[in-house]
DNA sequence: CTTGGAAAGTCAACAAGGCTGACATAAAAT
DNA sequence: ATTTTATGTCAGCCTTGTTGACTTTCCAAG
């Protein structure tokens, strides 16, 4: 652990019960206002959280296989495959037979698929952008720091895979 | 766009989409963590995790109104209502007549109410303390400014009510 | 080469928990 | 007396999770 400094006759007021009860709240309520802005966008287009997921992921990894992404979202393959076959259908994305192993698909995002994740992560990136400007950059770091300690270890392996790699 | 503002001297390097991306994913990945020991013990009772935040919120501030919940958790009182049944059928919540006003109803838990809700808050609690303890206090205090800055007014508002009040 | 299993993906059906709309009742407020 | 408010209920729809059964494709052991 990161050495927490915790030792002898030092305070622990910030893990109380009460402290730990307000962080459990101020999670709830800002996961609320954090998918607010993409849900009312995808309302509009007819689509669901499930497929901001999918299309963010199919982003931020293009040509992904549809296995790679089951690890990512922990859902089951029939439930992502309801997601993707609509967004196939709707043409946001292509889903092409592997060249090696023709049982793979890899996904890749149309131009309209693009078009819909840009609108989505720009709203999505307005009110984080506003939240850690208000916060400071200090702050910042700390709200990662206890996020990451928050992940399960697997998420956490999924999130450290992205977190560097991004597109290469 | 990245950088959007840099006027001055000012490093404004926390605000580039690359870091706000990362925020979005760590929000992502760290709410399934935050989620993932209660989802489990309630489907060994089977609730799911509408029942969780009436029960939270019931704990939280115990009589209130089915109105005021509603207007906390941010859904239609058909759907709240269907939750609240199942668990006053279950007597773990017991609806009372208003004396005052004999059209609202108070929520209480019950005493069996009252020991899911130990157990599900022990197990979150849990996590959080893990992770504040391993972020350490300064950090805990920008993750707190990060999220508060995050929600929507409304909901904001919510939390803030809840936040000192407690049970008078 | 064949065959048997594993891996990838698809289809069908069900459940939870959101939603809207329409309506009923009781009590408070005017 | 009338209107408004708080609550509850029925019916029906949608999204998104689940499990089970199935096909196609690949690969490896015989």
């Amino acid at each position: 652990m990161s050495d927490t400094g915790l030792h002898g006759g030092e305070s622990l007021l910030f893990l109380t019960d009460e402290q730990l009860r307000k962080g459990i709240e101020a999670m709830y309520f800002a996961y609320r206002g954090f998918t607010a802005d993409p849900d009312r966008i995808l309302g509009d287009h007819g689509f669901g959280r499930a497929h901001h997921r999918a299309i963010h992921f199919i982003s931020r990894t293009p040509g992904t296989t549809v296995t790679n992404l089951l690890a990512i979202l922990g859902v089951t393959k029939q439930s992502l495959n309801r997601v993707l076959r609509s967004l196939i259908k709707d043409r946001l994305v292509e889903s092409r037979v592997g060249r090696r192993d023709r049982r793979e698909r890899h996904l890749v995002l149309t131009a309209a698929g693009a078009a819909l994740e840009r609108e989505l992560s720009q709203a999505q990136r307005a009110r984080m952008r506003a939240a850690f400007r208000a916060a400071g950059p200090a702050a910042v770091a700390g709200f990662r720091q206890v996020l990451e300690a928050m992940m399960d270890p697997d998420q956490r392996h999924q999130y450290d895979v992205l977190k560097e790699g991004g597109q290469p």
